[in-house]
RNA sequence: CGGGGCGUAGCGCAGCCUGGUUAGCGUGCAUGCCUUGGGCGCAUGAGGUCGGGAGUUCAAAUCUCCCCGCCCCGACCA
């Protein structure tokens, strides 16, 4: 390709409204230009780098076995009626009506229309396993979306489904798909973990995201410094902690002013008291009805943690109606003392002796409140997120943090859907049974973004070869001298002849303007073909990674270059 | 949905508070000269519904109201 001839609008200045550092790139290599919120064109060069990425992720799809589709990106509302999603998705599925006034939405994702084709398609348990994917613009009307194609309302996805006879089918299917998307990844050149992650909405017995680490990224994952356990932040289980020694004695309950004072920070400061001899009482409504979390002041309590324990089906903070209603006071003074509703604690407050909690009165706390003796746990339980250092669940030794880039989720669904859609197939005995479905997927335009997030300095992109646009650029410094016109031809005809991708920067530019377009737009290799080197037969060529150059003969670019290929 | 901010040339911004020449700067774009190993220099030029509408006023980019779009924070959520 031609520079002169390419759609690559970079720009010099970094756009007002791009945050992150890919968001900043992409738009100054003219990789991506907004059309809306959330949604975006991608132009060639964007193209090609996704491109590379849906080549990785269709050979590995492949290779265990996965048969490529293509699914309606529209779909009826009926299907999901059927789900039971229609209800449940909320805003983000995008709805809209035909002329004749039925009900579609813009798929945001796809097991209604993959399970609702194979409930008609196979009947028998010849048919299965069965695994089927497809790569797709999916829609989902984000409440914010953020930092570009990140976190975009259009997306390109690739989701994958399986289809198996039984639970040890599944689970095979889904050991093979954490073993393609651990090679997807590492063939993009990504720094990643999958880490153990609660199933959602989505539902499904188990799961594993993805995570490219960055800084940058909206996720916060957990991680064991020693064995291999690995969370997300929402799902990373503590160690509950050891019996502990009660050799305090349990002082006489008692109730003191505390005006005003709401926060822990208040609390503490007005009583004298460290944050952990705090609970901290959260109400909560749920589908049960309200129920009370107790944590220690220094910790959060979990939501998922919690909701996953009482298994409900809603739980959400109560509003301030149900806290005065629930605890006789205002917000700010919960406490356990004389409760009427189902308390579950932490496991970190086992055992604690004389702490503080609210008193269940306008501008009053406890101390010295003790359970037993004071009130009634129903459970203790894992109900607080993860610290950096708390104990590892699995060995004990501390927990690590990082931010992470969710790249890819997958799920074990079990017959959610297949029993809502009623997918079933004969098994040997002629006996009905529900297919087992597994659910999987990968944000291309994200992957692509989380690559450039790992990988780039302060001049721009530094692609993996295996994503990069464009194995080489080269890039005479002086188009018009006819010299360094014809070398520069020459060698992107040499190269191109031997299938590898070269963008020739033919601009009728000065130099410093195509260095600093080259080092932007992160292409592995750059031969700079120049006057000085060239009356010694040399061309120059600079590695955009290390920074290294080297001299290289002009007879010999070609076996260089391919050399250098093969050992990557 | 709540809070905050922004909208002036392709991009980045000033002007607005305190209304009053032909709306300005940098960059980019076009043309010419010059220069040619890291966003060079000089000159000339094109490019604007000042987000939209209504109002106040002799007069509105500037003041008021409404609407739209965008960004950030929060809540929400595959």
């Amino acid at each position: 390709m031609l520079f002169s001839n390419a759609l690559i609008p970079t720009l010099k200045e970094i756009p007002a409204d791009a945050e992150i550092v890919s968001h900043q790139l992409m738009l100054r290599a003219g990789m991506i230009r907004k059309l809306a919120t959330g949604i975006y064109s991608y132009l060639p060069l964007a193209q090609r780098v996704l491109q590379k990425v849906k080549t990785i992720i269709r050979e590995e799809m492949n290779r265990i076995g996965g048969q490529e589709v293509t699914l309606p990106a529209v779909q009826p509302s009926e299907i999901w009626e059927e789900s039971g999603r229609w209800e449940l998705y909320g805003k983000e599925l995008l709805r809209f009506t035909d002329r004749h006034n039925r009900n579609f939405c813009l798929g945001p994702t796809h097991e209604e229309v993959i399970t609702d084709l194979v409930r008609r398609e196979v009947k028998s348990y010849r048919e299965l396993p069965l695994t089927l994917y497809q790569i797709q613009t999916k829609f989902r009307d984000e409440i914010r979306p953020r930092f570009g194609i990140m976190r975009a309302r259009e997306f390109v996805m690739k989701d994958a489904y399986s289809f198996d006879r039984d639970e040890a089918g599944a689970e095979e299917s889904y050991r093979k798909m954490y073993q393609a998307y651990t090679r997807i990844f590492e063939r993009c050149g990504l720094e990643f973990r999958a880490v153990e992650a609660d199933t959602g909405s989505i539902g499904g017995s188990f799961s594993h995201e993805f995570m490219v680490l960055a800084d940058s990224g909206e996720d916060v994952i957990v991680y064991c410094s020693s064995c291999g356990y690995g969370a997300n932040l929402e799902k990373a289980e503590i160690k509950p902690p050891d019996a502990p020694s009660r050799n305090e004695t349990l002082k006489k309950l008692e109730r003191v002013s505390t005006p005003g004072k709401k926060t822990i920070e208040e609390v503490t400061g007005f009583l004298g008291v460290p944050p952990h001899d705090l609970i901290k009482t959260l109400i909560f409504e749920t589908d049960q009805g309200p129920v009370a979390g107790l944590v220690r002041g220094d910790h959060e309590i979990n939501e998922v943690k919690l909701k996953n324990l009482l298994n409900c089906e809603y739980l959400a903070l109560a509003d301030d109606g149900t806290v005065e209603k629930v605890t006789g006071s205002p917000r700010g003074f919960a406490g356990p003392v004389g409760l009427r509703i189902p308390i579950y604690a932490d496991n970190s407050l086992r055992g604690c002796l004389n702490m503080v909690t609210g008193g269940n009165e306008q501008d009053t706390h406890c101390k010295n409140v003790n359970t037993p003796r004071d009130y009634t746990v129903i459970r203790f339980a894992d109900i607080r997120t993860a610290l950096e250092d708390d104990p590892c669940v699995r060995c004990g030794n501390q927990l690590r943090m990082r931010r992470g880039i969710e790249v890819g989720h997958i799920f074990k669904l079990g017959i959610k859907y297949s029993k809502s859609l009623h997918a079933t197939y004969l098994d040997r005995d002629g006996k009905e049974n529900f297919i087992v479905m597994g659910c999987y997927g990968i944000g291309v335009g994200r992957t692509v973004a989380a690559a450039i997030e790992q990988h780039h300095d302060k001049d721009g992109i530094v692609f993996p070869h295996t994503l990069a646009p464009y194995h080489v650029l080269i890039l005479p410094i002086e188009i018009n001298d006819d010299d360094l016109r014809n070398v520069a031809f020459r060698i992107y005809n040499q190269l191109g002849a031997e299938g590898v991708e070269v963008l020739l920067d033919d601009r009728d530019e000065r130099p410093g303007i195509k260095f600093k377009d080259a080092d932007l737009l992160g292409i592995p290799l750059r031969i700079t073909v120049g006057r000085r080197t060239l009356a010694q037969g040399k061309v120059e060529v600079k590695y955009r990674t290390s920074g290294t150059v080297e001299l290289v003969d002009c007879e010999k670019i070609g076996t260089h270059i391919k050399n250098h290929f093969s050992n990557c």
